[in-house]
DNA sequence: CATGAATGAGAATTCATTCAT
DNA sequence: TATGAATGAATTCTCATTCAT
């Protein structure tokens, strides 16, 4: 077994190449089955549609759940990266406007299991994915581009509204959710009207994702 | 049998009064049991909560998914008066964002059936819940206080971004979707600046409620 | 219903009696299915044996391993019973012999489910079903029907013993056993040659008991 | 490849040495695990404790049953060893206890497989094993040591009941079966009084053994 | 030959729905 | 008419065995 015969795992574990072949074909026809079947589908349907048998899903992702939640690792990998690239390499100015259209792009990409979606970044990539917002949100701040009585939930609810939005849309109106965006980022900018409304609080934030932890089963 | 021992169900039937008390305990145990534990409990559970037996639940609602349907028309109805409320009662101006609100407000008394709303709601009262949007929608930018350039499609589209705020906030932070609210209505206001992304069309939207339709099972 | 209509479980909880006789339809399946098939039987093979769905058995026991235990359970009263019935009711000189003898015959009734029978036992019935035996013996000592150096252990182990017995020859020789059990009372007479052996200490039979515990599942 | 490359196995094929340490360590791997974990374990477990892949294993044993037979084999023949022993090597007059001993002492030492061990023996090693019993029980009777009304049958007996004993109480108390025999073998010498009930019969034997071979699956 | 990935029948269990009491 | 017992298809997961690498 070569070197090049090797695939590299999310979790860094080395596969022979025909098994790495199978695991994406097994995440390939998850992500679909799911998109157009919901969660609750057999896992002998995902195996059809992969052309392997049950049993060698089983290998890879010894449980159901563990199967749904590599596919959302992916999103939120995807989600970490379009974070750091605003935060990174765009212009302070437009950074979180950029940021909240590429989390809204990712969300349509992966709409299929933007049920499951936020519950499990909230999970595993909590602490990460939020400081790289308050850092954009910070800066877009500071870079006069962004009213000042902004918070970072508020960025997080803006997430949320746009799942909403791309959950009943996305089928039928890709890009929907862009106008949608366009509205409330109008109403982003410097204003002298502050909001009355008081934003969520940092530990209700904590314990909505607690919440959201606790309702994925 | 006299007139005051009936009850009249939304189907138009007549059952007598006990079993009319029998449908609402059901109703009403459905409610809460879906709100706490989801629509996945079994029906046991639901007819203990009710005091009832399972029977008693499936002679009135034939299947569970009638059941569900049950509910979600009672909300569908609410959303109906929110509405004529929206249009009959309120000045004009401010109705757009009244109605708004109310649809909020109701989306959080319901929040356990949140899922599944907009799809029923889509289904069963589409035409006349959407000519009753249309008019608050059309009032208030005649009343100037609405930009020109929002359409019907747009407020449908808030009504789903409220939904995905709700659903993940509503149990730690039961007004966090009021903020979010406030800041759109920020943007609805007239403007020099029309808005460039172009609305979800009227047949996107009847393709958009068709395929949540499918969805729901 | 009338109460004529009841039965009463082990448990206490009355059932109508269509539900009883199933109860007992299923204990007698599952009985004679692991005598002859062993524990892994699947639970369908005994539902058709019982001749009723799956699902019905798995209303009376919500595991396999609840039906396995009931099924112990009445073994382990009728141990209960014949260890009562020798303290209470036969001359202390030949209580022990009588109690080995009823406990060996137990045994052989159910001799498909030895493999767990001591094991339950030992979970369920521990202290009681010990203190009758440990009275039984003091009682046939001190009527100088049996050696003193005897202990409770002892009689412990020979139950063990005729186990091993039981659970290979039943079928073929039903009374094999009887004659083993007579070469081992021939030597619980009263005897001025001690055991060189030890017995098991109290404390060994605890953590036999334990091990039996921890191996059934 | 050279003479002293190669060993014998059982069945007398030979195998490479690397092949030969293969076998064995499967072999002390097999017993090791069923010991502590019972013959349910998968045979992956095997593998990995044995260090090879379970595709090795199946090269040598084709099912998992000849694999459990395989280490049956070998306790079948440390029980013809000390039955020749005691036959060959030991005084007439305490052979028969000697030959009880060492079966016992064999019995604890594979306490692991004793579920099967008998069944076994029963399978492959009838004629030679119950052979040598026969000629042990009537050596000694000839010496005078053992009461005449005592036939192959009772030994076998007191074998099964030996195992009983040790699969309950090895693990807490290793030596607790040497007491019970102790027992037994009190009632073993000469005696005025008869057993009264009469032995298995030889043709009774034969079909508890047949039995055994069933029900092993 | 050795490896361990793939297979798929079979196991326990759940639950929407039906139907005898 | 109300009850809850019965049903059995469907689901998740296991593991002996096969076979490509």
């Amino acid at each position: 077994m070569t070197m090049s015969s090797m695939a590299t795992t999310g979790a860094g574990r080395e596969l022979r190449s025909d098994a790495a072949a199978n695991r994406a074909k097994i995440l390939a026809a998850a992500r679909s089955t799911f998109d157009q079947l919901g969660f609750e589908v057999g896992m002998e349907v995902i195996a059809q549609r992969a052309g392997v048998g049950v049993g060698t899903i089983y290998r890879r992702f010894p449980t159901k759940e563990l199967l749904i939640e590599a596919i959302l690792d992916e999103v939120a990998d995807a989600m970490r990266q379009v974070a750091i690239d605003a935060r990174d390499h765009q212009p302070p100015a437009a950074s979180l406007e950029i940021f909240l259209v590429a989390v809204g792009e990712l969300q349509v990409e992966h709409a299929g299991v933007l049920p499951r979606l936020w519950g499990h970044i909230d999970q595993v990539r909590r602490s990460e994915f939020e400081e790289l917002g308050r850092e954009i949100l910070e800066r877009s701040q500071a870079a006069g581009a962004v009213r000042l009585d902004l918070v970072y939930e508020d960025v997080v609810t803006i997430f949320w509204s746009l799942r909403g939005v791309i959950e009943r849309s996305a089928g039928a109106s890709p890009d929907a959710w862009r106008r949608h965006l366009e509205l409330v980022v109008a109403a982003l900018g410097p204003s002298e009207r502050p909001l009355r409304t008081p934003p969520m609080t940092a530990s209700e934030l904590r314990r909505a994702k607690q919440a959201a932890r606790s309702a994925s089963r």
